[in-house]
DNA sequence: CCGTGGTCCTGGGAGC
DNA sequence: TGCTCCCAGGACCACG
């Protein structure tokens, strides 16, 4: 499931084919993922330069000299194919660019997305305007995190998977940053206390960090840019690992909050 | 405002 | 072998 780690590693891996190339031709093979694709995204992109690709959250920016910006999700199944050929079933977006590369958005379950926005898309897309900070940046630290998590009594996993609260985290990399900060998840976010709020952050940056490090992490369904298979992530602390033991000795559980899977060690976690 | 739960979508694994 | 069932997940919306 591409999380924030992931589309970091699919935005560097697109950036050398893509980055101050001209578009020479954009293709849709259908008229939508979750929600439509913008109706003019063909005719805006074609003949268009690529100035540049960012991301924020977990939305890849491709960004042209006219201003337009194509913002991506990958969804849940969502990865950009680089390796060319033809159109297959599950390739929904074409864009061939001047230096004669194809690349394709593959996202067989569809739970992916593309916008088209003209301006500043971090003013002007709605999606990121309520978006809380990036965790890796300065600003989300432990004061920042006492902000925002104050009066809250929904579980802390649920807190930190709100994109108001912080931007970029998911299932797995949730449960992961509690287990390392030895928070449990189910506990009511304001109850927290303060002095671990520090190393929550910390853990949090640290497993995003290692994340993109290897190359950003994997289910099955994620493939890096280059259309490996590469870097299975095996080394979970706890995500999947029910009834396997946790590093401190403890027996780790699965748990369903809010119709999510949640794995943690009780014993450590409390 | 807050918290929860349903919904979208389809491939793949489990179970019969 | 082939069928059915159910789960995975992020974002968004409706509800109490």
């Amino acid at each position: 499931m591409p999380e924030l780690p992931e589309v970091e590693t699919t935005v560097r891996g697109l950036t050398p084919f893509l980055e101050g190339q001209r578009l020479v031709a954009v293709t849709t093979f259908r008229p939508d993922l979750r929600r439509p694709f913008p109706a003019d995204l063909a005719q805006r992109l074609t003949g268009a330069t690529v100035t540049s690709l960012s991301r924020r959250a977990k939305y890849g920016i491709v960004s042209t000299d006219r201003d337009d910006h194509m913002i991506f999700h990958l969804g849940m199944s969502g990865r950009w194919r680089t390796e060319g050929g033809e159109a297959g079933k599950h390739d929904h977006l074409l864009l061939e660019t001047g230096a004669g590369h194809r690349l394709f958005l593959h996202d067989p379950r569809r739970f992916g997305s593309v916008d088209l926005v003209n301006g500043d898309p971090l003013a002007l897309f709605p999606a990121f305007v309520t978006l809380g900070p990036e965790p890796l940046a300065d600003d989300f630290d432990a004061a920042y995190l006492a902000r925002a998590l104050a009066g809250r009594r929904a579980p802390i996993k649920a807190m930190l998977l709100d994109q108001a609260i912080v931007a970029g985290l998911g299932n797995i990399y949730v449960c992961e940053a509690l287990n390392l900060a030895k928070i449990s998840p189910l506990k009511p976010a304001a109850d927290v206390p303060r002095a671990k709020l520090a190393p929550l952050v910390h853990a949090i940056k640290a497993v995003l960090t290692a994340a993109i490090a290897a190359g950003g992490s994997t289910l099955r369904d994620f493939l890096s840019p280059e259309g490996d298979l590469g870097y299975f992530a095996k080394d979970w602390r706890v995500y999947g690992r029910e009834d396997e033991a946790c590093e401190c000795g403890g027996t780790i559980v699965r748990t369903i909050q809010s119709g999510r899977s949640t794995f943690h060690c009780p014993k450590c976690q409390r």
